[in-house]
RNA sequence: GCGCCUGUAGCUCAGGGGAUAGAGCGCCGGCCUCCGGAGCCGGAAGCGCAGGUUCGAUUCCUGCCAGGCGCACCA
C-alpha cells in the first residue's frame, strides 16, 4: 500500500506518457521518447493538485514551444477513471491537474483499515539493515552528543522498519584498547587516593567525579585487598568492575530515554575470538598490508585515502582502527545489505578510512552509510557548557531527561537535521516547556481523545468509515486535513530515503496545526448525525496518523495532558 | 595549509533548478454563552558576498568571507 497520493501520481504519469505517444501517432507532436519528468504537488494550491514539467522538458527534443506541447498533450491525454476535474496550462508550460475536491477522502477508510500500520511502505522490501548508534565508551556517562545520537538513531531505525526494512539496532562497546589502559590507570590512581596514598590520574586519563564514586563502590566490595596485589591484577579488577557499572548505567539511561537495542557488541570479543587476527590475515592475503617501522600498515592510499594507516602498533597491539575493521567485516558477514553508522562530527575523518577498509575486504563501500551528526553545543545560563569526559564536566543524558523531560528532549533532537550544528539551550527548553512544539503535537492527539471521551459519555459509538457518508466533509479545513493524512505514506518514504526523522517531526507538527485549525473552526459533535459521523471518522484518522508519527519519533501520544 | 559540515526572519531551524521561500520562539493586533485557550485568526520581518552554468539560481559550480569539527603507532 502506497497511499492515494502515490496512486494518483502514478496514474497521471502513465496517462502523460501515453499522451506523448498518442500525440506522436496523430502527428500533433514529433515522435519522441518521454523524458524523465516529474508529477509533483505544486507549492501553491492555486496551481492545482498535481503539476508536471513534461512539456518543458520536451521542448528541446520536440523542437516545439513548451506551451504548444502542453496543448498537444492535453488534447491527447486520456483521463477516464481519474478524479481529474480540470487541466490547465500555466506559466512557462506547466500542466496543472485539478482533482475533484473530495478525492482525498478516499484516504480515510484506508487509514481506518490499516490503523497502526497506516503509512507503512515497502521501500526496503524486507532487506536487512543495521543501524549502529551511540556506541559511547563505557568509561563514563552519556552526554548531550550521545543523547542526540540516541534520539536520531532510534528514530531512523523505527522509520526504516516502517518503510519495509528488517532493522537491527546495535551498540558497539569499546571495552578494549588504549583507552581501557588509561581507564585502568585512572581508576587505580583514585583507588590509591581514597586510601590516602599517592596516586595521580594521567593527563589523558579520566578525571570525572563519577569515576571516584565508582571506585568507592569498588572499595565497598573489595576493600583494600587490591593495594597488595600486582598492578596488572589491580587494574584488571578495577576495570572489570567499572565497565560493568558504567555499561549498566548507560543501558539504564538509554532505556529511560526510550531507546532500545537488539545487539550489544563487545570490542573485546573481537580480540578474544580471533576476528581481528582473521581480518588482518584477509587483508594481507588481498595484498593491502605491509610492514614498516615495526608496525603493520594498511594501504589506504590505494583507496583514495590521504595516507596509509597503522593496523598493528610496533608494540604488537592492534589499533582501534583494526578492531573497527574487524567489526565491520563482522557486520557484513552477518548479511546486512546496508550498514548505517551514526557518528559525531568529530569522527568524520574516519569515514574515508572505514570505507576504504570495507572495500579492501571486498564489500561495497556504498553499503556502509555513515551519518555524520554535527555536534551539540550546550547552553546553560546563557553560557556555553563545554563538554568533555576527561574534564569531567558534562550534562548527562539522565540529567537532561530530568530537566526537560524525555519527550521534549527527544523532539528537540529529532526535529533538526543531523547536519545542523545544534544549539541546545537548557534553560530555554525548560522555560518554554509549556510552549514546546512537542506539546503542540501531543495536545492535538489528546484533544481528539477527549472528543471520543465526550462521545462515550453521550452513549455514542465511533462509526465505521465504510458506513458513513464522507461526502459531508466539504469544508476547506476538513479537506486540508484529509489531504495531509493522505501524505503520510509519502512522508515515511521520504524520511526513510533521506534517513531524516526531522522531516517526520515537521510533518506531525503541520498535521497537528491543521487539526487545531479545524477544531477551532468547527464542532465535531453536532446535532447533524451524518455530519458528526463523517467528522468523527476524520478526527479518528487524524489521531491514528498522529500516534503513528509520534511513535516513530520515539514520543508518547498521550490521551490526556 | 588540507578535508568535512554550516551561513535563510531579531533568535532557533526547515526547504530547495522553476510560477507568491516556511515553522517555532519573540514582537504587534484580534478570537471562547460552544467537544480541552498547551488552541485559533491576522500583521511586521529573511536566502553571507562576488562571479559562472541555465530559458530560469535562494537551490548547482567556483572563489571569497564567517563559524563548527577533524587532519596520532588516540578513539
Amino acid at each position: 500500500m502506497s497511499g492515494i497520493v502515490e496512486t494518483a501520481r502514478e496514474q497521471l504519469a502513465r496517462a502523460l506518457r501515453e499522451a506523448v505517444a498518442a500525440a506522436g501517432r496523430r502527428g500533433a507532436l514529433p515522435v519522441v521518447e518521454p523524458p524523465d519528468f516529474v508529477v509533483e504537488v505544486p507549492r501553491e494550491k492555486e496551481h492545482g493538485d498535481f503539476a508536471t514539467n513534461l512539456a518543458m522538458l520536451l521542448a528541446r527534443p520536440a523542437r516545439t514551444a513548451p506551451r504548444k506541447i502542453a496543448g498537444a498533450l492535453c488534447d491527447n491525454i486520456n483521463l477516464t477513471g481519474l478524479p481529474v476535474q480540470r487541466v490547465e496550462i500555466a506559466g512557462p508550460g506547466f500542466i496543472n491537474f485539478y482533482l475533484q475536491p473530495d478525492w482525498v477522502l478516499a484516504a480515510l477508510p484506508e487509514i481506518e483499515a490499516a490503523g497502526d500500520d497506516y503509512g507503512r511502505v515497502d521501500q526496503g522490501r524486507g532487506s536487512r539493515v543495521q543501524v549502529e548508534f551511540v556506541s559511547a565508551n563505557p568509561t563514563g556517562l552519556l552526554h548531550m552528543g550521545n543523547a542526540r545520537g540516541a534520539a536520531l538513531g532510534d528514530s531512523i531505525a523505527a522509520i526504516l522498519d516502517f518503510a519495509g526494512y528488517h532493522v537491527s539496532r546495535e551498540y558497539y562497546i569499546n571495552d578494549a584498547g588504549n583507552q581501557i589502559e588509561n581507564f585502568g590507570l585512572s581508576l587505580e590512581a583514585r583507588y590509591f587516593q581514597l586510601f590516602g596514598r599517592a596516586g595521580e590520574v594521567p593527563e589523558q586519563g579520566y578525571h570525572g567525579e563519577d569515576i571516584v564514586d565508582t571506585v568507592r563502590g569498588f572499595i565497598r566490595r573489595h576493600g583494600e585487598r587490591y593495594l597488595h596485589t600486582g598492578p596488572d591484577e589491580r587494574r584488571r579488577a578495577l576495570v572489570e568492575y567499572a565497565l560493568a557499572e558504567k555499561l549498566t548505567a548507560i543501558k539504564t539511561a538509554l532505556a529511560a530515554f526510550g531507546v532500545r537495542y537488539d545487539v550489544w557488541f563487545s570490542e573485546q570479543s573481537l580480540h578474544d575470538s580471533g576476528a581481528i587476527r582473521d581480518t588482518l590475515r584477509q587483508l594481507e592475503e588481498r595484498g593491502y598490508v605491509y610492514s614498516s617501522e615495526g608496525a603493520l600498515w594498511f594501504k589506504a592510499r590505494e583507496f583514495g585515502v590521504e595516507k596509509d594507516e597503522v593496523l598493528v602498533r610496533a608494540s604488537g597491539i592492534p589499533t582501534y582502527y583494526a578492531a573497527d575493521i574487524a567489526y565491520h567485516r563482522d557486520k557484513f558477514r552477518r548479511g546486512f545489505g546496508r550498514v548505517i553508522n551514526i557518528w559525531g562530527a568529530d569522527h568524520h575523518g574516519h569515514v574515508p578510512r572505514m570505507k576504504a577498509a570495507v572495500a579492501a575486504l571486498g564489500y561495497d563501500p556504498d553499503a556502509l552509510e555513515i551519518i555524520i551528526m554535527q555536534l551539540v553545543r550546550l547552553y546553560r545560563g546563557g553560557e556555553i557548557v563545554r563538554m568533555s569526559k576527561r574534564s569531567g564536566q558534562f550534562v548527562t543524558l539522565e540529567e537532561l531527561v530530568e530537566e526537560v523531560g524525555r519527550d521534549a528532549a527527544r523532539y528537540f533532537f529529532v526535529m533538526r537535521s543531523a547536519d545542523s550544528h545544534l544549539d541546545f539551550d537548557l534553560d530555554l527548553a525548560r522555560a518554554q516547556s509549556n510552549d514546546n512544539p512537542v506539546y503542540y503535537v501531543q495536545y492535538a492527539h489528546a484533544r481528539i481523545c477527549s472528543i471520543f471521551r465526550q462521545l462515550a459519555a453521550r452513549g455514542m459509538t465511533v462509526p465505521e468509515a465504510g458506513k458513513v457518508d464522507l461526502s459531508r466533509l466539504k469544508e476547506e479545513a476538513e479537506l486540508a486535513l484529509a489531504r495531509k493524512l493522505a501524505d503520510f505514506p509519502g512522508e515515511i518514504d521520504a524520511a526513510a530515503r533521506d534517513l531524516a526523522p526531522h522531516r517526520l517531526a515537521r510533518y506531525v507538527h503541520e498535521l497537528a496545526g491543521l487539526l487545531h485549525s479545524f477544531y477551532n473552526a468547527y464542532r465535531v459533535i453536532t446535532d447533524d448525525a451524518a455530519l458528526t459521523e463523517a467528522r468523527l471518522v476524520l478526527v479518528g484518522a487524524t489521531r491514528t496518523v498522529l500516534a503513528n508519527g509520534l511513535r516513530l519519533l520515539g514520543l508518547s501520544a498521550p490521551e490526556q495532558m
